[in-house]
This record gives structure tokens, sequence and C-alpha cells, in this order.
DNA sequence: CGAGGGCGTGAGAGCGCTCTCGAGCTCGCG
DNA sequence: CGCGAGCTCGAGAGCGCTCTCACGCCCTCG
């Protein structure tokens, strides 16, 4: 707990340069229009005062902000027990950087807070949103569309309203689901059950939707919900062995649930993988490596995700201060997955 | 991608209550000294045109952003490999809230990162910061210090400069390692070994020399360091089992290193906790409930370290624009840990 | 009944910046 | 040698807000 000190204006850089403010402005914002020996001079002045631009004072004008707001609807506490959050959050904080553009992280905790969040960005304090809304029945997205915030959601949004114009970024759920399950088959597999995600999220729809592509006529009792969880995974591996003793593959929702299911099939007698073929998804390394055995599992490109939400949003924002100019209309994106063979499957 | 309003302004307001800017400003910013009719009318104006204070403009004459900074030093991906972060992240994140304050997330990623980080700061676009930076070498702390932002870090900054007015939240590693350690000494255990976490993180330090405390004229062929994941628990639980096979205890530094020694302890045929009794820290949940057996550890309240982070540098912030005038200057905290026994010690 | 003291309100300056506009200069070409 | 085009640069307005200050009103007290 410091003092802070006076910083200086860009007056004060000006008298220093013996120049106007207004070649200090285009110097300090790239200086174009201006000659040598006048760009030098500020520069270095500029440099002996250690002047910084004033944040507030430019964006008064300017209307940008260089700041995007990252939303994270957070119900459950389950976001933060896996890694996937934190590597998206790396994914998009570099992508911002590299922009040159801040952070700013709403996490949101229940309903009430849903509207401190609209208003927070409908207030125009960003120039941009990215948002994470896991659930089918999340009242966000709309708040959102409403609000008129440029915005790129991470996972296809579960959501009944109007979907023009809504950008996302997602992993390829379904064909990596039946990927998955295909190679279950390769391996003359063919009681494959499935441990579904809580089924309000899209992602959790998309795998067993991709699992029900291959599996066309599946036993119904075949497929569990599960929650994404090692505890979720456990309780429905004893339900589907409970239920159909004679299964001998599993496609888990993700390497948590994969692992839960592991440890239920050790408890149970039964060898991975050549009782029980186990793939998982998502490729959460410290999970998957360190299953015993080794899991094999669909890989997604989770910093890649959020690196990719960034850049769309940034430039669907140069195109929105272009006034629709430049380029085509930012479209969500989806990324492929991979099959990465461990020695559970 | 939307478009975006224009949106009203405070001289809108005015007009459309029939008063003037002043008024409309001190009613937004709490209404006092103004009377009931005109703050009603002034709120119904507000209302109806759905006004929403300029942040730019208003930090500009104010000074204030209401915007503290989250600086994560990050030179490993560890950070990410497990839910602490974000967890502390969680805490401080609501007490924030609470006091309407954003959180501009600044994430670092090698050297060079830091002067970006030191100019952010610098240029006076938050009010505070909160940091955290794991490593002795780090050069942060020293540049926030310069760069003359009032600061709260996250663990107590291993840090030979200037310490006055350094305020930190920080659990009591020593303490709890001492629990720990004392916990097996309770059970009959003699030969009780330590896996310490990377020895230029403070935390490691002290929890050594938490383990020291107690054992104090301690083999020092039982004391071995790790770096806070399960891979370096197995590392360097392996390298524990050659050099003392008759050890009948761990300390680990955290439970990730416990669940890889657990892992390697199973491998080499020793019972948990029958031969070998076993104790790490955190209570990390996922981790220490999900271990094979559950896992005996120290508790500590990572949550709640953030919230406390936040606190501090709030309070500290009002002390700042009150010229110093209220209450004590804020001090470093450290909280307590406690012991939660499940069935590995 | 008049002077004085609040209290509530409005006028206006100014926070630090960007950006438009026009003045002055240089240069090229007829 | 003159004139217009094209640069470079400075003057000044204004972004939306807060805050000081002064003015007018009402209330109180002598």
């Amino acid at each position: 707990m410091t003092e802070t000190a006076p910083r200086p204006t860009l007056e004060a850089v000006a008298a220093r340069a013996g120049v106007s403010r207004a070649t200090v402005s285009r110097v300090v914002n790239g200086g174009d229009g201006v000659r040598e020996p006048l760009v030098a001079r500020v520069r270095k002045a500029v440099e002996e005062l250690g002047y910084v631009p004033n944040q507030a004072a430019r964006s008064l004008v300017t209307r940008r902000h260089d700041a995007v707001a990252v939303v994270v609807a957070e119900p459950e506490t389950r976001v933060f027990a896996d890694p996937f959050f934190a590597l998206q959050l790396r994914g998009i904080s570099k992508e911002l950087t590299a922009h040159d553009n801040q952070l700013v992280l709403l996490l949101t905790e229940g309903r009430d807070d849903h509207a401190r969040v609209g208003r927070y960005l409908a207030g125009g304090h960003v120039d941009g949103a990215l948002v994470f809304s896991l659930h089918l029945d999340d009242p966000l997205p709309e708040l959102i569309q409403r609000a008129g915030v440029p915005t790129v959601f991470g996972g296809r949004p579960g959501w009944s309203g109007d979907r023009r114009g809504v950008v996302y970024v997602d992993s390829d759920n379904r064909g990596g689901a039946r990927d998955a399950v295909r190679h279950l088959v390769g391996l003359g597999r063919s009681r494959i059950a499935h441990i579904a995600g809580a089924l309000d999220q899209t992602s959790a729809v998309d795998r067993l939707d991709g699992y029900r592509d291959v599996m066309v006529d599946a036993d119904p009792r075949l497929i569990v919900e599960g929650d994404f969880t090692p505890a979720g995974g456990e309780r429905a591996m004893r339900e589907l062995l409970a239920r159909c003793p004679d299964l001998d593959a599993v496609f888990a929702g993700n390497d948590l649930t994969a692992s839960g299911a592991l440890r239920v099939l050790r408890e149970s007698g039964r060898r991975v993988p050549e009782d029980v073929a186990v793939v998982g998804f998502d490729d959460m390394l410290p999970v998957a490596e360190q299953t015993d055995p080794p899991l094999t599992t669909v890989r997604q490109d989770i910093e890649e995700m959020g690196r990719l939400m960034a850049l769309l949003l940034l430039r669907g924002l140069d195109r929105h201060a272009a006034q629709q100019g430049i380029g085509p209309a930012p479209s969500s994106v989806v990324l492929p997955t991979t099959l990465v063979r461990r020695a559970s499957a």
C-alpha cells in the first residue's frame, strides 16, 4: 500500500517537447503524418516523463475501451473442479494481450447476479463479451443479446431465442463422440455403454448424439446420465454394471467421469481394457494420463478454443468500428477433435 | 454481434426531469441533500431512459476506477493444473462484486510480460492490485512496489526488498505442517518422510520448516524436494523408498503430491495406512476425497483467502481515499488451518 | 419586522484526451 | 514565376461527468 504519484499529462509532454497537444497525441497513437525530428523529440519527452495515456480520458472521446468482459456463468462449483475453465481463460488472455485488450472477469453466482452482469454489459464499459453459458435454461444469452453487446459464446448456446448473429466456438463434440465409439466398435466391442454429462448442457447432448449416430439401435439401458464429475461417473458405472453386467465398453462423457468409472470397474474386478474398454473425452492431462490404466480419450484443444473466441470477437469489433466495412461477418467455429490412444481402449 | 444503441447522458436525464445536471448527479450518487420530490422525479427519468453513468467520464474526474487488477504470475502451467487459483479467484470475485468493483485479470507468461503488467499498473487504470507471486526470484513485486499501486499479495512474498507496507494473506503453512507431522507422531510413526514443494516458493519452505519444527533431528535423507505435482510426487516417493525402505509415514507438500506418492506406495506393495501413513496438504476436494484411500490432509480455506485479499485491499483503498484518515492501516493476515482426518493416516 | 444563517439548487469550470478544421509551408508543374 | 495540391502542425471544441461556488429561498431569532 504505497502512495500514488501525480501522473504527467499530454499537455506536460507537449510543453517539454515544444509542440502542441495534438502532435503528441498523433505520435502516441502511431505517429503518422508527423515528421521524424518531431517524432523523436516527442518520444524522448514521453520517455523522460514516463508518460502513460489516461485511458479514461481516451475512452471518453473514442468510445472504445480496449477491454472485453469474460462472463462465466457458474451455478455449480463444477466449473472450478476441472481445469477446463482455466485453460480457456489462458487462451483468451493470450489473444487479448496480443491485441492490447484488457480482460474483465465476471463470475456469476445465482440468478440475481444475472441482472448485475446485464447492467454492466449494457453500461458500455467494455467493447464486447465472451460468454460461457453452459445450461439450456440460462437467461444470460438473452439478456446479453438485449444489451446489444458484441458477443462470442464459448460452446454452442442451447437457446431457443433468436439465433441470428449468434457466434460461438465449440469443439466437434458429436464428431468426437462418433470417433470414440467407432474406435470401440473397431476393437470388436458391441455392448458399448455411454455415461452422458448433464443433459442440460449442449456438449453433453452432442456427445450423446454422436454415440447414437454409431450405436443406431443401442440398448437404452446402456445409456446413463452422469454429471461430468468423478463421483457421478462412479454412480453411473455402478448402475450400468447392475443393469447390464455383460457390457464390454464404456464411452464416458468426459475424463473425470471416466476416472470415476475406472475406479468402480476395478472394484468390481473387471480388467480394463481386457474385460471393459473405456474411452473418455477432453484429454484433460492431469486426469487422463494419471488414471490406471492411462485413458484413451478424445482430445479437444481447450486453450485454442479460448484463443479463437477472443480472436473472433476482436475481428467483429474491428468490423463494428469500421462501420461493417471490412471482411466477412465472423461466424461460428467448430474445432475438430482427435482420438488419443492410451491403454484403456 | 449486434448494434450498440446511443446511450442517454446526464444531460438528457436532467432535461427530462426538469432539473440541472448537478442535481441528477447528486441523486445518482446517493441523493444526499436533494429534496424528496426531486429525487423521485430524477429516479423516474433515469428509469425511463435506462440511464447508466459513463464510467470513463466519471473516472476522468474522480480518479477512481472501481476496478482492481488480479495479477497471476504463471511461469509454469502448474497453476492451472489444480483448482487452487480458480477457488481464490472466486473468493476475490465475490468480495469485489459485493463492493461494486470490477476484476481485471492479468495473466503473465514469461519475463517480457512483467514489463507489460508493470506498465499497466503504473498507468493508473485500476485502483489497486491483488498479486499472486509464487516464486522467490520473481521481479513482479518489486515492479509493483515501484509502480506505487496499492497491493495485497496472495501468499507471503518471498522477497528480499523493502518489506515495509507489504500486505499479504497466507495460510498458516508452518503451523499446518506441524499439525500434520504431530498427527503422524501421535500415530506412533517415527520414520516420517517429507516430500516438499518446489523450494523457491514460500509455501513450500514454510511447510518444510513446520516439518522440521517437529522432526528436530530428522534424517536428511527423509526429505525430498518435489514440485507440487502428482508426477513429482511419484518421482519423490520412488526416491524415498529407495533411500529409506523403512519409512513408515509421509507428509506430502500438497494433495496432488500425495496422490502421486500413494500410487507409488501401492505399486511397491505398501499398505496405506498400515505400512505407511500419508498426510497431504490443501484438502483439495476432488483430489483428497478421491484418492485410494481417501487422504488425511491439512485444510486451508482457499476461497476465504481470496475474499480476504480483496477485502483488505478495498479497506486500504478507502483509507487511501480518505487521506489516511479512518481505521488502522491494513496488515497481513495468516489464516489458520485444520487437520482433516480420513483414511490415509 | 429585519437581519443572519442554513440548506437546496443551478451555473460553469475542468478532468485528459481525440479529432476536425484551417493556416502555413513546400513542391511541382504550367 | 505563379498557383494549386498536398503535407505538417496547432488551435480549439467537446466527450460526460463531478464538484466548487454562489445565489436564492425559507426559517429562526433578536
